[in-house]
Order: structure tokens, then C-alpha cells, then sequence
RNA sequence: GGAGGGGUACCCAAGCGGUCAACGGGGGCAGACUGUAAAUCUGUUGGCUCAGCCUUCGUAGGUUCGAAUCCUACCCCCUCCA
């Protein structure tokens, strides 16, 4: 098997589909080093596992020597990429917008190598665009093929308004090549339709076509919807140990594999045999455990990796308290404070009434004790783990 | 510019003068069951000084003993025609 050959195969593999792979041999036979763009939202800098299955694959990239443009979409975050949702997005101030690429740099470059990586912001080319421009660029593409985008498809159908400036969306994504020289281009495969645009523009400058390279959606903790902060589905690579494991293992057995899949580097033969030990018998969990352990290895250490798995059985299997958790004074008059104060001051629901809710349904403990008052009465100097639900704990001090 | 339809809680969607904090579904949360989960069943899902009270049905006014429901103005969305 030759180097490319090789190389092809490294790249292929959990993609979703490469667009086309010829030209991407013939891109890599050149041996020299491409430019690998990637497109970033300046939006929400928190880094979680979904954006990894792309990131991986950068990195990949540039472990056979060739260069990652990160691209900060400081311009086009004005639009908002339309896909999903209808509202366009306030626009961030530019301070903003420095601080979430800065945390953004923080976050990637746990996985990228710095050296062999390229930060760009597209509204250094854009804003130096004036109107004619703007109409030049906008003369690439017509209103039908625009139209042809999925989302764009379903929400003219189902008779929900698209705003003219969303087509410019792709437009300037797909401009960003051009002013990039972007040899490949990795995106969602929700991207598809924007990365193509790069290559039908960067012909129309003049210049060789962009491969496009798909990777698959990471399906959230729902198993349903994609991973992602809004739906509140995701796994943050900031979270700390504790809770990427609870995540992690709060993933069915089915949806498992599909993490395997994308995020583990385990060897494919290994996530197979896996799969065979649980036909034998093998308790789903325990595989699980070996999921959680990689990824908490790869964000933390492998030491943190081993205390969250303690932590883990210690708490849900013997239903023992965890060892840290917050901890909160709060400050009550001489006549005390009732419950249901006590637990929204220590942030362990959301309002009053939800305390009142929770009491009833029996999820409130008191060191162990299920409490069944959510109106008494508590005086200072108590001093007490309270737990909400499974998850919430929190000690507690009254003074 | 003209004609028509529509804006209800996280989402979808009933209600069209009182019995509405608002049917139903989805989602969320909690309990049971489990392997921690999934599936299933049950409960819950505006706030508060919580068997009572307060604020919600695009926005602002008005009619009425009483409005999500009627009237007026305004804002927004959609369809057809130009």
C-alpha cells in the first residue's frame, strides 16, 4: 500500500463522505502540505464532544504534516448560520468576539498542535468588501440552487419566512475559501450544502475547487437530537471528571456504539469485540465504563479518569454521598427560614414552588432522610447535606 | 399597494365572555423499576409569605360585575394578487 494510499484511508475512516476523494488524491500526491479549512461560530465558545468528532479529525490532518486553518466566523456570526432556527442572532460586540476566540484557542488547542495551526477571522476580508462587491459575490449563485438547501427547502414549504440576508450565509462561507486558498474543507454534515458553495465560488475566482469533507452529527445524551449547548444535551471537554462520567454513562446502551464510533481512537477491531462481550453476558455498563475512561483520559488524566469511575460506583451503586460538592452558608434571621427558601438560596431548584414540587414527590433528603415538610422551619447553625433529585447535592450551612 | 389567514406557557397545539394558571401531544424534571441507563408505569411542569395570594395568552389602551376570548390602535409572521 502506498504512503497516500495509506494516508486516504487514515482520512476516510468515520468520515461521513469526501467530496472527491480523487481530487484529494491528487491533492496529497503532490506531497505537499495542504491548507485545511475549518469554519467556527464565535457564538458559543464551550467546546463540547460533538465538536470533537470534527476536531479529531483535523488533528489527524496534521499528524500527516499539513496545515489547519481555524476559521473564526467573527463575520458571519452576524448572520447566524440559518440552519434550525428562524431568529438571526444579536451581534456580538468585538470584545466579545475576542474573548470567545480566545477561549475558543484554549479549547482546540487541547487537541491541535499550535504550530501547525492558522487562525483566520473572515471579517478581515469582509469588511473591506463594499456594496458592488457584495453584489458581484451574490451574482454566483441563484435563488433556486440557494433553495436547495435543506433547511432553507423545509422552512420555504412549511411557509416560515427566510430573510434575504440569510442566503448570504453560505456565500460568505464559501467566499472564505476563496480568500483562504482552503485546499480541503471539514464541516458537519449539516455543512454540506455550504462547503459545496466554496467550491462552485472558488471556481469562480479562478481557482482549483475545495475537496469537502462530511463528518457525522454526534447525536446529544437525548440520542435524538445533535449534541448542543442550547439543547442542553451535550458534554462539555471543560466539564470536570465527575460529570463527564455521569454523562457519559447516562448514554443508552444503544447510542454507546455511536460514541465508540466517533470519539473513541480505539482500533474498530477492539469496539467489535466489545460488542461481542456483551453477547456473552458482559454487564453493558462495564463497557461503558471503559468509553468514559478514554474520554476523561484524553480531557483530564487518567487519574481523575479512575477517581470519577470511584466516585461513580460509590454513589449510584452503593447510594453513598459524593466527596465534593458545593458548598453553600446561608444566611437566615433569627426566625430561621423554611425549606423550600433553604433549597432555592442553595441553588438546588429553581423557585420556591419547584421546592414545594420536589418535596412532594419525595426527591428531597436531608443527610439520607427524605423529608416530607417543604414549609418548616429551619434555625442557624444547622449544618446538612441536602440532595435533590439523584444528582443535586449540596452542604449546607445555616447561619 | 390590494385581499385573506395568523401570533396562546420550553416547542407544537386547543380554547373564542365566567367553571382558565389555561385540554392534548412532545420535551424537561421527579418517583417506581434497573445496571447508572434504555423501555415501561406514575406524578409534575409561571411565581410567592403555597389548602391562600400574585402575574401570564404579540404590544398598548378600551368595553364589561368579569376578557386568552369582544372593540380600537400599533408591532410581527404567512398566503394569494400586483
Amino acid at each position: 500500500m502506498t504512503k497516500v494510499q495509506e494516508a486516504l484511508d487514515l482520512i476516510a475512516r468515520g468520515a461521513d463522505e469526501i467530496l472527491l476523494e480523487d481530487e484529494l488524491k491528487k491533492k496529497l500526491e503532490t506531497g505537499k502540505p495542504l491548507r485545511i479549512k475549518a469554519g467556527f461560530d464565535p457564538t458559543a465558545p464551550d467546546l463540547h464532544l460533538g465538536h470533537t468528532v470534527l476536531i479529531n479529525k483535523l488533528r489527524q490532518f496534521q499528524l500527516l504534516g499539513h496545515k489547519v486553518i481555524f476559521l473564526i466566523g467573527d463575520f458571519t456570526g452576524m448572520i447566524g448560520d440559518p440552519s434550525g432556527k428562524s431568529a438571526t442572532r444579536p451581534p456580538l460586540t468585538p470584545e466579545q468576539i475576542k474573548e470567545n476566540s480566545e477561549t475558543y484557542q484554549e479549547q482546540i488547542f487541547k487537541i491541535l498542535d499550535p504550530e501547525q495551526t492558522e487562525v483566520a477571522f473572515n471579517s478581515t476580508w469582509m469588511d473591506k468588501m463594499n456594496a458592488a462587491d457584495i453584489v458581484r459575490l451574490a451574482s454566483n449563485y441563484t435563488v433556486a440552487r440557494m433553495l436547495e438547501r435543506d433547511d432553507f427547502n423545509k422552512r420555504y414549504k412549511s411557509n416560515q419566512s427566510i430573510a434575504i440576508h440569510e442566503f448570504l450565509y453560505p456565500l460568505v462561507q464559501g467566499y472564505d475559501s476563496v480568500a483562504l486558498g482552503a485546499d480541503v474543507e471539514l464541516g458537519g454534515t449539516d455543512q454540506k450544502f455550504n462547503l459545496l458553495v466554496g467550491r462552485q465560488l472558488q471556481e469562480a475566482n479562478g481557482k482549483a475547487p475545495q475537496v469537502v469533507l462530511t463528518m457525522p452529527i454526534l447525536e446529544g445524551l437525548d440520542g435524538v437530537q445533535k449534541m448542543s449547548k442550547s439543547l442542553g444535551n451535550y458534554i462539555g471537554i471543560d466539564e470536570p471528571p465527575n460529570e463527564m462520567f455521569g454523562k457519559i454513562m447516562s448514554v443508552s446502551d444503544e447510542l454507546m456504539w455511536r460514541y465508540f464510533e466517533l470519539l473513541s481512537f480505539r482500533p474498530l477491531e477492539e469496539i467489535n469485540s466489545f460488542k461481542n462481550q456483551i453477547e456473552q453476558g458482559e454487564n453493558p455498563r462495564d463497557i461503558k465504563f471503559k468509553l468514559a475512561e478514554e474520554i476523561i483520559a484524553r480531557f483530564h488524566d487518567a487519574k481523575a479518569a479512575a477517581n470519577a469511575q470511584a466516585d461513580f460506583i460509590n454513589r449510584f451503586s452503593n447510594n453513598a454521598i459524593p466527596d465534593d460538592m458545593p458548598e453553600v452558608d446561608i444566611k437566615v434571621g433569627a426566625e430561621g427560614m423554611s425549606f423550600a427558601n433553604i433549597l432555592k438560596e442553595a441553588g438546588l431548584v429553581d423557585s420556591t414552588s419547584d421546592a414545594h414540587r420536589m418535596v412532594k414527590q419525595g426527591a428531597v433528603k436531608i443527610d439520607g432522610e427524605r423529608v416530607e415538610d417543604s414549609k418548616q422551619l429551619f434555625k442557624k447553625d444547622l449544618c446538612a447535606v441536602m440532595q435533590v433529585g439523584k444528582r443535586k447535592f449540596a452542604k449546607v450551612t445555616l447561619i
